[in-house]
RNA sequence: GGCGACGUGGCCGAAUGGUUCAGGCAACGGCCUGCAAAGCCGUGUAUCCGGGUUCGAUUCCCGGCGUCGCCUCCA
């Protein structure tokens, strides 16, 4: 079972199920506004890796993303660009996907957008003001942050203490508002922006509204678990717990939020520092498995740095294990070799510990060193089941392994003619045709079994 | 100002009240190899500082110093 850090109780617990062998997760997706960014990238694989692993451990996963596709800086863009902001959140969502599926991310079990869930929203906020717990102004509705006893609770302050540390910073609507944490849940339009009819005013919703009424839609009442990157504690899960409390509505039973990326300085990627790396550049640049690779070997909570070293670094790891499946796929063809035990077991119980990925990485590369050392010594039925238990890893933590793969003709012709020029002894052909092959993107591992060739 | 996280070897990064502080990358030596690569074996280097608790602390407590995050843009 696993147990996990629970922002709210902050602690770490059991996370339990609402029905035995299912589990309900609403992980909050992007706003379709830009290109996906590095911190994306972080909490999109590591929900991934949360979810691949619990459906390997047998437990049915539903996970809901959602898609903000009405929002603020969507209609700014819009704007600026002179272009129908639904051009940018179709375009922007085709772009965010391709990147998911370079991750080897998963798409989620079911993808609700913002715009489908407006009437729903209408109507819960017309919930809200009935209640007293939501009142119009002349620029929207907004949420009454005093009405709901435990505001605060996510963000570990009291209100008091919220607002005291809003500095000299500017408040959203505060001539409008009754106390200044209240949030907006609908924004009236001005001329010319997208809107949808509300007894309030014709408008959009805001931000936190929609995680609450699409979640509750699709997973129902008490969800198993909520989840989003640690600058979405405070303020939109805060925001959306708070509309679930007012609506007298049992929400999240547990709250996941990972750690951020951080540059060189280690000060975090955020767009309004303008240090965010795209995401695309370094699937594009880079083997997409080191990014998962390198945040498997960090701990989801901790800070990330992506640097060109840690990038490298991982890279040169997966060429090891990449390596290893290789030189273990024989062994491993065997049909009675069964993955180890124990091995697994370990496994089990590292990454049921708060999901602790590194020390699960530890334990795999030890596995790897030895099967290593089991097949060098020619015991390839301890190396075959070994090996199976580094696959069974792999998968649970959405690993993907190259083994030969296909190789072109002309390739394998090469291999050929280089394993001929070998046996006749004739070095210098054989390491002329291994340049060639090496330049051409190949790794060559030649052996007294033959040659083979990994891309 | 309030709340919180963190400070481990050359780099990244776990864990732990006590024999030798995981693992990855890098370095060095050896084995293997026609030579490499891959692999195996081995080596070196680390717990921010000062107190306290303790037989014993890197771990617990207190105080520093430093870094970072949140306090209504944000994964």
């Amino acid at each position: 079972m696993l147990s996990l850090y629970d922002t709210a109780t902050q602690t770490v617990r059991p996370l339990a199920m609402r029905e035995p062998g299912k589990l309900s997760i609403y992980l909050c997706g992007p706003t379709v506004y830009g290109p996906p960014h590095l911190g994306h990238g972080r909490a999109t694989l590591v929900y991934d890796v949360l979810r691949r692993y619990l459906t390997w451990t047998g437990i049915d996963v539903r996970l809901v993303s959602n898609i903000t596709d009405i929002d603020d800086k969507i209609i700014d863009r819009a704007a600026r660009e002179n272009r129908p902001w639904q051009e940018i959140t179709h375009r922007c969502e085709d772009v965010w996907f391709q990147a998911m599926a370079g991750l080897n991310v998963q798409r989620p079990t079911d993808v609700p957008h913002a715009t489908d869930y407006v009437d729903q929203m209408v109507s819960m906020i017309g919930q809200l003001i009935e209640k007293g717990r939501a009142y119009p102004t002349a620029d929207g509705v907004y949420l009454s942050v005093e009405t709901v006893d435990d505001y605060g609770l996510l963000a570990n302050q009291n209100l008091h203490d919220l607002v005291a540390g809003g500095g000299d910073r500017e408040v959203f609507g505060a001539e409008n508002k009754r106390h200044p944490a209240d949030f907006a849940l609908w924004k009236i339009s001005k001329p010319g922006e997208p809107s949808w009819p509300a007894p309030w005013g014709a408008g959009r919703p805001g931000w936190h509204s929609e995680c609450v009424v699409m979640s509750l839609d699709l997973l129902g009442e008490g969800f198993d678990l909520h989840c989003g990157g640690m600058d979405l504690k405070f303020p939109h899960h805060e925001n959306e717990r708070a509309q679930a409390v007012a609506l007298g509505k049992r929400f999240a039973n547990h709250w996941m939020h990972n750690g951020f990326v951080v540059d060189a300085e280690g000060e975090k990627m955020s767009k309004s520092l303008g240090n965010v790396a795209n995401l695309l550049d370094l699937i594009e640049h880079y083997d997409a498995r080191a990014y998962r690779m390198l945040l498997l070997q960090t701990h989801y909570r901790g800070p990330v740095r992506v640097g060109q070293d840690n990038i490298d670094a991982s890279v040169k790891a997966l060429a090891g294990l990449d390596s290893f499946a290789a030189r273990t796929a024989l062994a491993m063809s065997d049909p009675a070799v069964f993955a180890d035990a124990e091995v697994l077991e370990r496994f089990r119980n590292r990454m049921d510990d708060d999901l602790d990925t590194p020390n699960a990485m530890g334990l795999l590369f030890d596995t790897v060193r030895q099967a290593n050392a089991a097949l060098d010594a020619g015991d390839t039925a301890s190396a075959g089941s070994l090996a199976a238990a580094v696959h069974e890893m792999c998968m649970g933590l959405g690993l993907v392994l190259k083994t030969e793969g296909d190789v072109p003709a002309e390739v394998a012709a090469t291999v050929a003619a280089l394993d001929a020029a070998r046996a006749a002894k004739d070095f210098a052909t054989a390491d002329a045709l291994r340049a060639r092959l090496q330049a051409d993107g190949w790794q060559v591992e030649t052996t007294k079994q033959g040659t083979s060739v990994r891309r």
